[in-house]
DNA sequence: AATCTTTCCTGCCGGC
DNA sequence: TGCCGGCAGGAAAGAT
């Protein structure tokens, strides 16, 4: 469930204990992760002082200064930071203990999560290097996403999600962005306007800094740095409203199957 | 039993 | 024919 508003919830509430730390130990309970941890990472990072704690994409970057631990939460991971210890829980794999005694644990059933080390130029780190731009970012306009676009046949919806067009955006925000926007999840995305594009990034926008003031909707387990779920849940326009009436023209939202992943819309609002 | 979250990988397809 | 990129589908683990 993490997408970029849970992603830099998580960071923000990270970066003001962690900058300036020192990282005591990486203590290690499961190494398989997606990837497995490198064997080598805890001795590698003993020591270190974490200069700052920053986001890209869905990534978590630690900055210890030679080098960037690189965190990812998968489908169902969470970090939390605890001020002192605490009883172990299920699929509790890794904890960062610094060396005030506070402590980054990080928990993940499903176990799709990861954790990197990258020395130098952490940009051009194999799972940073054919990212596309945030989404967020001054430089990401309809434009650029209408040139990203051009000769795609992909319905607009899965490159929205494709991290090399555009970052950040996972299932929930693209139905909601497509819905504001006023377009078909399953338009030809090459077949976009400009003037289509430069709304749809409008709208990707503004349900993105909605849900990061909600501080991270949450589909159903997200939890803050604090361990506390997202503040309130996201007003969703047509996530998971199967056969609810959409709230701009009363018609009822549909569902189809798009690249394996549930696609909500409104066939009246959306075209 | 089906569904949910993310992303990498495989295999098929069409174009050149 | 062979290569390439685009695209769809599958896989990973576990909770519900």
């Amino acid at each position: 469930m993490p997408e970029l508003p849970e992603v830099e919830t998580v960071r923000r509430g990270l970066a003001p204990r962690l900058a300036g730390a020192i990282i005591r130990r990486l203590e290690v309970r499961e190494w398989r992760l997606r990837w497995p941890i490198a064997a080598t990472l805890p001795r590698q990072i003993e020591g270190l002082r974490i200069q700052q704690v920053s986001r890209r994409a869905k990534y978590l970057l630690f900055d210890c200064g030679e080098g960037h631990l690189i965190l990812h939460l998968g489908m169902s991971g969470s970090l939390v930071l605890l001020e002192s210890p605490q009883p172990l829980k299920k699929h509790d794999h890794y904890d960062l203990i610094l060396d005030s005694g506070a402590i980054v644990r990080f928990n993940d059933p499903r176990r799709f999560g990861s954790l990197h080390w990258m020395c130098g130029d952490v940009d051009n780190h194999v799972l940073l290097r054919n990212l596309g731009p945030e989404p967020l970012a001054e430089q990401f306009s309809g434009k650029v996403l209408h040139q990203a676009l051009r000769g795609r046949s992909a319905p607009i919806k899965s490159l929205l999600m494709d991290q090399r067009i555009v970052v950040g955006i996972g299932n929930i925000y693209a139905n909601e962005a497509l819905f504001l926007a006023g377009i078909h999840p399953r338009t030809a995305a090459g077949r976009l306007s400009l003037a289509r594009c430069d709304r749809l990034v409008g709208a990707v926008q503004q349900v993105l800094r909605l849900a990061l003031q909600a501080g991270g909707s949450t589909l159903r387990d997200f939890v803050n740095s604090a361990g506390e779920p997202g503040y309130f849940q996201m007003d969703y326009r047509v996530y998971g409203r199967e056969d609810q009436a959409c709230r701009h023209c009363s018609g009822k939202i549909r569902v189809l199957r798009l690249g394996q992943r549930g696609t909500f819309y409104c066939p009246r609002c959306q075209r």
